[in-house]
DNA sequence: TTTATATTTATAATAATTATAGTTTAAGTT
DNA sequence: AACTTAAACTATAATTATTATAAATATAAA
């Protein structure tokens, strides 16, 4: 983690921007919950815990800034709020998601699936692509497995 | 297009919801509008220009309903407003988006290309695909054009 | 230490969306 | 055709997420 830690510290360094404890603390936490897709508003609450007196628009704004700098990505799963997921160290795209319509869990793909894809946007839209979303909606394991006992 | 509205309100009567007036005026602006990417906003001034007496609330509760239906497919190109787009008929899936970073236009593509990859997903993550969400940020062809020619 | 700048807190403002109350419209029934 | 019922509508208020602002604080540079 401290590692991690360390990483990002310079690459805000690198463009002229303090880690300061607030921001600290808030990466603390998108460390801490990797695997989950958290709101800024809980992110905050989160923060709240080790730094109580942080206000609610740093949040904002520590996300806002990581998103830029490309530490975090922004995603929206449709439900009127935005979620913030750190990305893998030395990733080049964001990963993608599977979200369940049935349970809602969101679960991670982290191999990149789009490589073909993106040849053909690129040589037959003669679109240069940077980066994408991909999301899949659907139903996971554990759902299908409820479904199939339900109905038996 | 007096096909596209009367298949329209055959699926609306086929789940017992009338197509109203406001509902079908909400309807003729998605389908005159279908290569843009209208937020609510949007339909509802161009909406006024047929019915003036509409109210706002009407048509985010018909872009719901529509949304529901899966006659139109809600998205959001993270700059904080939802976005209405109409299903080409008979499409199963959602069809992708190209967002150029520069200048913001939005393209289409309707082909599906993820058709190995959701057998992938299928298969490896036991994940049952129903629809996908599909982005690519990058730079649109004019943009290209642009920036090679300021860089020569 | 002094100065300048970046960042923060607390709070107000904005913007998108949703909920509510009362009214209108339409469909089905007698 | 009048009556009844439920759906849908308008107008507006309320809510929620996010952004902007002003004053205070912390940090780095001179």
């Amino acid at each position: 983690m401290e590692h991690r830690i360390d990483r990002i510290k310079k690459q805000l360094h690198s463009q002229s921007y303090k880690l300061t404890p607030q921001r600290e603390a808030t990466v603390r936490v998108l460390l801490e919950r990797e695997d989950d897709h958290l709101s800024a508003e809980d992110v905050y609450l989160l923060v709240k815990e080790k730094a109580p007196e942080i206000g609610l628009a740093t949040v904002y704004r520590t996300l806002e800034l990581l998103s830029e700098l490309k530490i975090v990505d922004k995603i929206n799963f449709g439900d009127g709020v935005s979620r913030y997921d750190l990305r893998k160290e030395g990733a080049k795209h964001f990963h993608h998601h599977l979200v369940c319509t049935e349970c809602g869990s969101v679960e991670e793909i982290e191999d990149d699936l789009l490589e073909d894809v993106e040849k053909i946007v690129q040589n037959e839209w003669g679109f240069q692509v940077k980066d994408h979303r991909l999301t899949f909606h659907g139903i996971c394991k554990q759902c299908q497995a409820v479904t199939m006992n339900a109905s038996s």
